[in-house]
DNA sequence: AATGAATGAGATTTCATTCAT
DNA sequence: AATGAATGAAATCTCATTCAT
C-alpha cells in the first residue's frame, strides 16, 4: 500500500509539478482514501521525504550493483554506464527528479538524504581508485562528489528540454567526466 | 515601487524559500498593503516571473561584460573569471537560486527567460570561438550550453552546502569546464 | 447535502438579493463550512447556476402537470390556471425570482436552461393546438413564448410591488393572454 | 463631466454587465481618474442612481413627446408608435437594460423612479382616455401600467434572443396591448 | 483498517474609497 | 479640481488534516 501510495505520488509531481501536489489529489490518483493516505503517512512532508528517500535509495542500489559490475571496465567504459544510468533515471522521471531537487532542500531530511548521497559518492571514489593512475594528480577530494554534480546536472538540463534523450547526451556526460577527471591544468590559470 | 516589491519578494524567499512566500507576506515585508501588489504585478505568478526575469538579466549581463573584458585573456583564465561569476551569484543568494531556479522549470517563461539564456549562450560561443585552436576538434554544438550547465550546477551544489564558498570551487569548476572543452577521448569509448 | 446548500442560498438570496449573496454567508446559512460548500459546487457560478436550474425545472414541471390536467378546459379557464401558477411562483419568493431572473441572463447556461425553457412553450404549444379554432388566424409563431414573456412580467411587475397578489392579477394576466391570442386587429395598423 | 462618466458607466454596462461595473473600469473607460469620478457622484450607488434616473428621464421625456404627437392618431398607431420607442430602447443599450432593471429593485430609488414611472403611466392614461370608446369596458385600472410593463417586457425578451429586432417584435407588442385593451372576456372565466 | 465528508485557516484576488500631491 | 497610488476589508477558493462511521 506504501508502495502504490509512492507510485501515485510520483505520478501526479510527474503531470503536474509540485503544484498541483497535494493529499487529495494522490490518494484519488492512488484510487484511495484520503483517510487511508493519513494511516501510511503521518502527514504530507513525510510522503514527500518517502519520495525522496526512495527516489535517493532506488538509485543508491543502482549505481552500486553498476560499479560492481564495472571491476575489469576501462575508465571511458565505467563513466558511460554512469552516464547511462543518470540518463536513464532522468528521462524517467523528468518532473520528479525537479521537484525532488528542490523538496530535498527544503525538507528536514538532510540526514538522510545526504547519507543515501553519501553511499554514492563513496561507489564512485572505488570506482576512481581503481583507475587512479590514469587520473589527474591534483584531483581534488570532491572529485567523486563533483562527478556525481556535473552527470545529474547534464542529464537534468537535457530532461528539461527534450522528451526522450538525445543521443549524444551520453557522450557528453562522458566528456565532461573524463575531462575533468584527467585533464591537465596549464600552471598559470589566473 | 516595483523595486521594492521585488525586493521584498526577494527577502522572503531569502528567508523562508517558496513555502513561505506569499502575496500578503512580500507585501507586508515591503510595507505596502497587498492591494498595492497588485497595482503592480497582476497576479503571483507574474511577480514571481519578474523575479526570474531580474536576475536573468542580471546574470546577462554581468556574463556579457565579464567576457568583453577577457579579449585577450588565456582560455584558463577566461573560464576562471567567468567561475568567479557564478559563484559570486549562487552565494549572493543561495535559498533565491534556488527557488528561481525551481520556478524557472515552472513558468510558462519561454519568451523572454529562453532569451536572457540564448544571450549567456551566445557570449560564451563567442569567447569559446576566440579560443578556438586550443578547443577538442570534436566539441558537440552544445558545448557553450553545458559550460553554463556544468558551471551552475557546481555552484549550486556547494552554495547548498556550506556558508561561504570554499577556496578551491573556482578550480574545480575550471577543471570541469577545461577538461570538458579540450579533453581527447579514447577511441573506443563503449 | 446539494439541497441544503441550495436551500440556503435561496434564503440568503431571499433575505438580501445578489448583493449579499457570497459563498461564506451561504456557508454560514447552510450551518456548514465554505470548505464543504466547495464540495458540492465547483465555483460560486455553479451554485447560482444550480438554483437558476432548480428553480426552472420546478417550474416546467408545474407548467407541464397543470397543461396535462387541463385537457378539457375552455381556453380562459386553461390560461387562468397558467396565470395563477405564475403568481404562486412570484410571489413565493420576490427576490429569489428576480435575481434568478437576472443571473439567467449572465450565466452561460444556454444549453440546460434554454431546454427547460424550450419545454414550458412546447407545453403552452401544445395547449394552445388544442383551442387552434378560437384563436387568431394571424398569430405568430412567437405566440406561446409570448404568452410566458406576458405572463411572467405582469406577475413579475406586481410582485415587485405588493407583499401578497392582488386580486385581480390573474385576471388581468388572463386579459392579457386572452388579448393576444384572439384579437382581431384592424387592417391599417400604422 | 458627468454626461461624460455617464456615457462611459453607460459602456461598460453593456459590455460588461453588473459584473464588470467597477469605479476604476468606469473611470478608465471615461478617460479620467477614479478621484475625479468620486468629485462628482459620492459612491458608487450614487452613480448607479444617476444612470437609471437618466435612462427614466431620457424615456419619459421620448413618450410624453411622442403622445403628443399622437392626438390624431387612431388606437392600433398610437400603440404602434409607442412599441417602436420601447423597441428603439431595448435594443439601442441591451445589457444596460437588463442591468438597471435588476438595479432598479436593489437602490434605494424607488422613490424618484416611480415618480418617472408614473409620468409615464399618466401620458399612456391620457393616450387611453383618447380612445375610451374603442376600449373594453372592464378595463382595470391598472391597464395603462400593464400597457407598459407588457411592451418592455417583449421587447426585452427579444433584446436578449437577438442581436437587432426582428420585422415582427413591434406588431407582437401592438397584439398584446391592443388585445389587452380591447378583448372581451367570456362570462365564465373559471 | 478504510472511508471520505467536513473542516477552516490561509492563500489569492478584487474593488470601493481615501488622501497627499 | 484633478490625480491616481495606496489602502484593506471582503470575497473567492484551496487543501492539509480530522473523525465519525
Amino acid at each position: 500500500m506504501v508502495e502504490l501510495i509512492l507510485q501515485a505520488a510520483t505520478r501526479v509531481l510527474q503531470r503536474e509539478s509540485l503544484a498541483g501536489f497535494n493529499t487529495n489529489r494522490v490518494a484519488a490518483v492512488a484510487g484511495i482514501s484520503v483517510g487511508s493516505l493519513y494511516q501510511y503517512f503521518p502527514n504530507k512532508d513525510a510522503l514527500m521525504a518517502a519520495l525522496v528517500d526512495r527516489a535517493q535509495n532506488g538509485l543508491v542500489e543502482a549505481v552500486e550493483a553498476r560499479i560492481a559490475q564495472l571491476a575489469s571496465a576501462s575508465l571511458p567504459q565505467a563513466l558511460r554506464a554512469l552516464a547511462e544510468l543518470a540518463v536513464a533515471q532522468q528521462y524517467a522521471d523528468p518532473l520528479l527528479a525537479a521537484a525532488l531537487d528542490h523538496e530535498e532542500k527544503r525538507l528536514p531530511l538532510h540526514d538522510r538524504l545526504m547519507q543515501a548521497r553519501q553511499r554514492i559518492v563513496a561507489a564512485v571514489e572505488q570506482l576512481l581508485a581503481r583507475h587512479r593512475r590514469h587520473l589527474a594528480p591534483d584531483l581534488p577530494s570532491s572529485a567523486a562528489r563533483d562527478c556525481l554534480v556535473l552527470t545529474q546536472a547534464l542529464a537534468e538540463a537535457d530532461a528539461g528540454r527534450t522528451r526522450a534523450p538525445t543521443a549524444d547526451l551520453a557522450d557528453r556526460i562522458v566528456r565532461a567526466l573524463y575531462g575533468y577527471l584527467t585533464v591537465r591544468l596549464p600552471r598559470q590559470s589566473e
